[in-house]
RNA sequence: GUGGUAGUAGCUCAGUUGGUUAGAGCACUGGUUUGUGGUACCAGGGGUCGCCGGUUCAAGUCCGGUUUACCACCCCA
C-alpha cells in the first residue's frame, strides 16, 4: 500500500512553502529590526535540552506537556517549550562578567505537546527580548517599547492592540493588607488570573476556602482595584485602606516607582497604548513585579481574549536555578497569532518572489557565455534566472514574463556573434543593446533609473 | 483530556430521492510550426470521494468506528 501521499505534518505543526515561508521571515526580519533598534544581541539555544532544565523550574506537572523522550544514551530529554530557563543558564553560567545591563534577543521555535487549537500550535516561534542585571524600572520601560516597537513596527496602532500593565508587588501589598501572604496569596493572584474569564459565582466559590464569608467582600475591592485606570486612582486606593505603617511604607516607595516607570515610558512615547489595568497578574509563579501583556482590539474596539505578547519582571528565577542573584525583566511574542492579526488587518501583503533578471539564451554555444554572464552577476548580489532546458524564445520570453524579473536579458546568435547583450526591460517593453563589458555597469544604472530611451553614451556600441 | 461541526483534484467548490467510466473554475504540463512575454485558443496529467468496517443488487451519498482540521471547554507559554 502506498501510503506516501497522505503524510502530513504532525498535528500542530506547519509546512511553510515559499509564499508562507516569506511572510514568515518578514515578521522576523522586522522583530530583529526592532530588537537591534533597542541594542538587543541575538544569542540562540539549543531546541533539545535535558528534561530536568524544564522540571526544575516547573515541577514534574509539565513534563505532560513536553515532548519528551529518552536518547541513546539514555539520557532524559525534551524539546525546549520556553527558552527563559536555557537563557537564564546562559546568563546565569556568566553573570558574574557579562557587561550590564545584558540585552538580549532570541527568535525561536518552541514545542508543547498539547492540543492545539486557534493561535496555539504545538510548534511556535517566539520572540523573546530579556534584560538582565538592572533592577530600576528603566528596565521595565525598555522591555515595554520594545514589545510596543515590535507590534507598531507592522503598522498597528493604537487602534489595534492595548498594552496591559499590571504590578504583582502592588497586589501582594494588597493582599497583605488582606492578611492573605505567602501561598496564600499565590493562590488568590491565581484566582485573580482566571476572573476575567469566570462567571461570578465560579469565582466566589474559588475564593470563599481562602475568605470564608468575606469573599463576595474581597472580590468587591478587587474589582475595584482592576478598574483602576490611573496612578491618582492607584494612590486614592491604597490611601483608603487601613495600612501599617510599615506597609504603608511600603506601598509608598512602590507608587512612586510606578510614577517613575510611567515617566520612562511617557518618555518612550508609549503611553497612549498603554492602560493602567490590575486585570493582568500572569499565571507563572516566577514573575515578581511589573507585569504587562498585549491584547488585540476588536473591530468593536473591546479587548478580544487574545494575547499577542506577554512579560514581566522575573528577578529571582536566576538565582532560584543555582546561579548568582540577577534581576531580569522581558517579555515573549508568539508568531502565530500575530500573523493572525496582521492578516486580518491586510498588514501582511503577499511577497513576490522573483529574480531580479531572467535570461533567454539561443543554443548550446550562446548558453556558454549567458551562463558566464550569470555566475558574474550572481556573484554580485543579483539574483539570476534562465530555462533550465532548451526553450523556443517564445517560450523563453513568456517565462521570463511569468518569473516576474525586472530585466530580460537576451543573448541570442545575432547578440553573442558581436559580444553584446540585448537588455530588455519586462515592464516596460524597452529593448537597449549593450557590448558586453558595460554589462554590469549598465544594469547598475537601468535598475536604478530604468533604460532610458535614448541609448547613453559609452553603451552605444558604434563608438567603440 | 472532554464535547460540537466538518473532510470530494494542489486550491475553492458542485455532485439530484443511493443508480453506468466522479465534474467545474483556478493552478500545473505540453502545443498554437524555435527572436519578443503575462492575455486568448487547443490538448494533457492529476481523485481507490480522509481511512476502516457495515447496510444494500448498487454507497461520494445511509449507519458505526477511526483519524485529521476548525470551534468551545480543561490547562497553560
Amino acid at each position: 500500500m502506498l501510503h506516501f501521499a497522505m503524510f502530513q505534518p504532525l498535528p500542530g505543526f506547519r509546512d511553510f512553502f515559499p509564499e508562507r515561508c516569506a511572510k514568515r521571515n518578514h515578521i522576523f526580519r522586522l522583530w530583529t529590526q526592532t530588537a537591534r533598534s533597542f541594542n538587543f544581541q541575538q544569542y540562540d539555544i539549543p531546541t533539545l535540552e535535558p528534561l530536568e532544565l524544564f522540571t526544575q523550574k516547573s515541577g514534574e506537572e509539565i513534563v505532560g506537556q513536553l515532548f519528551n523522550f529518552t536518547d541513546k544514551g539514555g539520557r532524559e530529554v525534551a524539546l525546549r517549550p520556553e527558552l527563559t530557563p536555557s537563557l537564564a543558564r546562559m546568563i546565569g553560567s556568566q553573570a558574574n562578567s557579562l557587561k550590564r545591563p545584558v540585552k538580549w534577543f532570541n527568535i525561536a521555535e518552541n514545542f508543547r505537546y498539547e492540543k492545539q487549537q486557534k493561535g496555539r500550535l504545538r510548534s511556535h516561534y517566539q520572540l523573546n527580548c530579556d534584560v538582565f542585571g538592572e533592577p530600576g524600572v528603566g528596565a521595565d520601560a525598555e522591555v515595554i517599547a520594545t514589545a510596543v516597537g515590535c507590534l507598531q513596527v507592522f503598522g498597528l496602532s493604537g487602534a489595534d492592540f492595548v498594552v496591559r500593565l499590571s504590578d504583582r508587588n502592588l497586589w501582594l501589598h494588597f493582599l497583605e493588607s488582606q492578611g492573605k501572604t505567602g501561598d496564600d496569596a499565590m493562590a488568590v493572584l491565581g484566582v485573580v488570573d482566571k476572573m476575567e474569564r469566570l462567571p461570578r459565582e465560579a469565582v466566589i466559590e474559588k475564593l470563599e476556602p481562602l475568605f470564608g464569608n468575606k469573599a463576595e467582600s474581597f472580590l468587591q475591592q478587587a474589582q475595584s482595584l482592576i478598574a483602576i485606570r490611573s496612578l491618582d486612582e492607584l494612590k486614592q486606593f491604597f490611601e483608603g485602606l487601613e495600612l501599617a505603617t510599615e506597609l504603608k511604607q511600603t506601598v509608598d516607595e512602590r507608587l512612586g516607582q510606578w510614577s517613575s516607570l510611567l515617566d520612562w515610558l511617557e518618555g518612550l512615547g508609549v503611553t497612549d497604548v498603554l492602560r493602567i489595568d490590575l486585570g493582568i497578574v500572569r499565571g507563572l509563579a516566577y514573575y515578581t513585579g511589573f507585569v504587562f501583556e498585549v491584547f488585540e482590539k476588536g473591530d468593536d474596539g473591546q479587548l478580544t481574549g487574545r494575547a499577542l505578547c506577554g512579560g514581566g519582571r522575573y528577578d529571582h528565577l536566576v538565582k532560584k536555578l543555582g546561579y548568582p542573584d540577577m534581576p531580569a525583566v522581558g517579555f515573549g511574542m508568539g508568531d502565530v497569532t500575530l500573523t493572525d492579526l496582521l492578516e486580518s488587518k491586510g498588514l501582511l501583503p503577499d511577497f513576490i518572489i522573483a529574480p531580479e533578471i531572467y535570461l533567454v539564451v539561443g543554443g548550446d554555444h550562446e548558453r556558454k557565455i549567458a551562463l558566464h554572464d550569470a555566475q558574474r552577476l550572481r556573484a554580485l548580489g543579483y539574483s539570476v534566472e534562465y530555462p533550465l532546458k532548451n526553450q523556443s524564445f517564445g517560450k523563453q520570453f513568456k517565462l521570463a514574463g511569468q518569473s516576474g524579473a525586472r530585466f530580460a536579458l537576451i543573448y541570442g546568435e545575432e547578440e553573442v556573434k558581436q559580444h553584446q547583450v540585448k537588455v530588455r526591460d519586462l515592464q516596460t517593453g524597452q529593448e537597449m543593446p549593450i557590448m558586453s563589458v558595460y554589462l554590469v555597469d549598465a544594469l547598475g544604472q537601468f535598475f536604478a533609473e530604468g533604460i532610458p530611451a535614448h541609448e547613453p553614451e559609452g553603451a552605444d556600441p558604434s563608438k567603440l
